[in-house]
DNA sequence: AATACTTTGATTATCGAATAGACAAACTAA
DNA sequence: TTAGTTTGTCTATTCGATAATCAAAGTATT
């Protein structure tokens, strides 16, 4: 049992929260302004105010524009307080990003990678975090955290299970990269980042109830549930590239038959063109970009393929919709560069689709983050973290 | 914004209502104990629980066995100081139940529905309300509330919007019920509600992500994650039955293809039935408890109907896996009479998958509660109700 | 320029609730 | 008998939110 009383400091702990997660969105903002937004007392919100100023997560910054009386003191978020490294470790190359604590990014760095081989990637994976902490500009908290997105089935303590497409199997990347930069990490699958991203500093930022679909050579789905992540009872929720679309289709790696992946990814798109366009040099290095310069030139067969695509992942998308009743659905990963020629199948698709009245405010969205939403939203668990534990610390 | 700000009164309000679910929880016990597990000051345990008896809602017992010192005096939960009515409207019965404070049945009453023109229904729903009304005991809080479950689309505001095998559209079942009886009034989702009631004084009493898979005519599905219901954002969520897992399949009511309540409900059985079975008197009067009746004595094209509906039943029930990674599975409604002859199929479907980890700890179960998990569910939510209002009236 | 009114933010007194610790009552064990 | 333990109440203290007051700094009106 043993449940978590409540206590004045947690009244405290939370109210603070309340009045720097108010000067996070609504900055630049006056003491009064907050006190009025928020229902606290003045004379509470000014006494957290100082504290946050001692803790240099918001500073004051003049005076602003008088509504008829004496003019307010502008209060700032400190975005620059500490920085967060968030990193994509993906099939063919890592991508890291540091970011502010508002979640903006400040640089990146990319290697690719030409094979899987764990010690090989584990040195390249350090040599970017290495890069990242040294070009890290000067701040009162220095780097709060690590965190690395990758392309697998992760547990609910971080431990990377099971990576098929690096061939990996039972990494424990959070104790290896703590061992060597002491430096608080997190580990999570790609979907799952991407969604928090999303959420955080993406398309997302005013759902509470958020599909993210990340579409590649497979697809995984990071779901964002009455404003949180939700992961499952182990963390392995969200394979829904692994849910049977078609029960009488050809069976996959996944011991299961007719997975959406096998219809609806990169993967699925590429099988398809192999076995149709024939006017190639290589055929059978045929790449998801020389798709998208064919249907660019308005080659029909392209585009017909892109539209099986989008028809395809209507079909899981329908399901999405039956299932979760979402506020918002946001497709990402590589498939977003398709965008153009797989939209209209997909919407025609979830039309079709009568017994709700979902639609009349469902969003369904692209990517804009793109590529960046899995590194960005790995920092994002950092500067989460971060500003949860520190009120614990902080007296 | 108006975010709900933290104080005093919050806090005692959280901690009134931790010490009240320790004593419905580990009852009897001692004032003692509870400062024990919950970590609160004995004092403040003491205060708490002299308001507690003065709202009536524990009273002490008389002194426990002593450990080595003065004896304790025990505290009980009241669960009679009040009732609940819950009451699920099929589309061929009505069955309310009237349950105390602890989800005990003290009372049922049943009605058949002949046809489902709203007049009628209303005034049989009327009549069982007031029968239950009037056979409550005298108690200090009264009847708290009257819940419903029912077939259909209900949203967030409790507004049924859809019930197709009603043929209900658009009723506002709280006013109506509220205006008749001055009670408040909860409507839900049939799925829902046995969700509900399953995890609150069923099979879940103690898992945190269940999904609830109601298996009648039709399929709903209730989701409690999080230890929550989740419920989407219009209060849709649960749709499963119109997941496609055959997506050339054929057409459905709802507008999609190859629901998967045209493989895996009672109907989608009957349907099969009809084409199968020849040598039965009425064919097109085939019900599942005829059918039952054959496979208890050992009809093989029966038992075989029934291991088909388990194997699809497990494909959708393998995506549930893949989507949620849920804890446990309860598997409810009328088609829980025919475990005995669908379990192993369904579990047969579902060890081929092999992606997750996830079966290792995944409780498979068929409701207990049965066909009453949807009314206890019901009675389930005003009781909840009842609690969380209570705190912050008592000031 | 003088006056009245407003807005802002700090300060002070008060209140409400949790906690630590003291205490008496009621018990067990030796 | 005596010593130690457990239970539950009571008191003093602490902590944080609130209401109310106030001075400072502005605007609007005449």
């Amino acid at each position: 049992m043993k449940t978590k009383t409540w206590n004045q400091q947690i009244v405290k702990r939370e109210n603070k929260r309340i009045v720097l997660n108010t000067i996070k969105k609504k900055s630049p903002i006056s003491r009064a302004r907050i006190a009025n937004m928020t229902g606290l007392n003045k004379g509470t919100v000014s006494s957290l105010v100082s504290e946050l100023i001692d803790e240099d997560l918001i500073y004051e910054s003049g005076p602003g524009e008088s509504s008829g009386g004496r003019r307010p003191v502008m209060l700032l978020f400190n975005k620059t307080a500490g920085y967060s490294i968030g990193i994509n470790l993906d099939v063919n190359y890592i991508l890291g990003v540091l970011t502010d604590l508002d979640g903006n990014v400040i640089l990146e760095e990319a290697i690719t990678l030409n094979e899987t081989h764990f010690p090989v990637v584990k040195e390249k994976l350090f040599k970017i975090i290495e890069l990242l902490i040294n070009s890290a500009p000067q701040s009162t908290y220095g780097i709060i955290g690590v965190g690395v997105g990758v392309p697998g089935i992760v547990n609910n303590r971080g431990m990377l299970l099971l990576a098929p497409n690096l061939n990996w199997k039972s990494v424990d990347l959070i104790d290896i990269i703590e061992q060597k930069f002491d430096l608080p990490v997190t580990i999570e699958n790609e979907a799952n980042a991407g969604a928090f991203g999303e959420m955080k500093f993406g398309l997302g930022a005013d759902a509470n109830n958020i599909i993210y679909v990340s579409v590649g050579i497979g697809i995984g789905v990071g779901l964002i549930l009455n404003g949180g992540l939700f992961k499952g009872y182990n963390g392995f929720s969200g394979e829904l590239g692994h849910m049977t679309i078609k029960d009488d289709g050809e069976g996959c790696g996944c011991g299961n038959v007719g997975c959406w992946e096998l219809y609806a990814s990169e993967k699925a798109l590429i099988n398809n063109a192999k076995k149709v366009i024939v006017n190639q040099e290589n055929n059978d290095k045929i790449s998801l970009d020389d798709l998208i310069l064919l249907a660019k030139n308005e080659n029909k067969q392209s585009i017909k393929l892109f539209e099986k695509i989008g028809d395809d992942l209507g079909t899981g998308i329908n399901n999405i919709i039956n299932i979760f009743n979402p506020e918002q659905i946001i497709i990402g990963n590589r498939m977003v560069f398709a965008k153009d020629w797989i939209v209209e199948s997909i919407t025609n698709r979830i039309e079709n689709e009568r017994i709700g009245f979902q639609h009349q405010n469902l969003k369904l969205d692209f990517s804009e983050l793109n590529v960046y939403s899995p590194a960005i939203g790995m920092a994002a668990f950092s500067i989460e973290r971060f500003f949860s534990e520190f009120q614990s610390v902080h007296s």
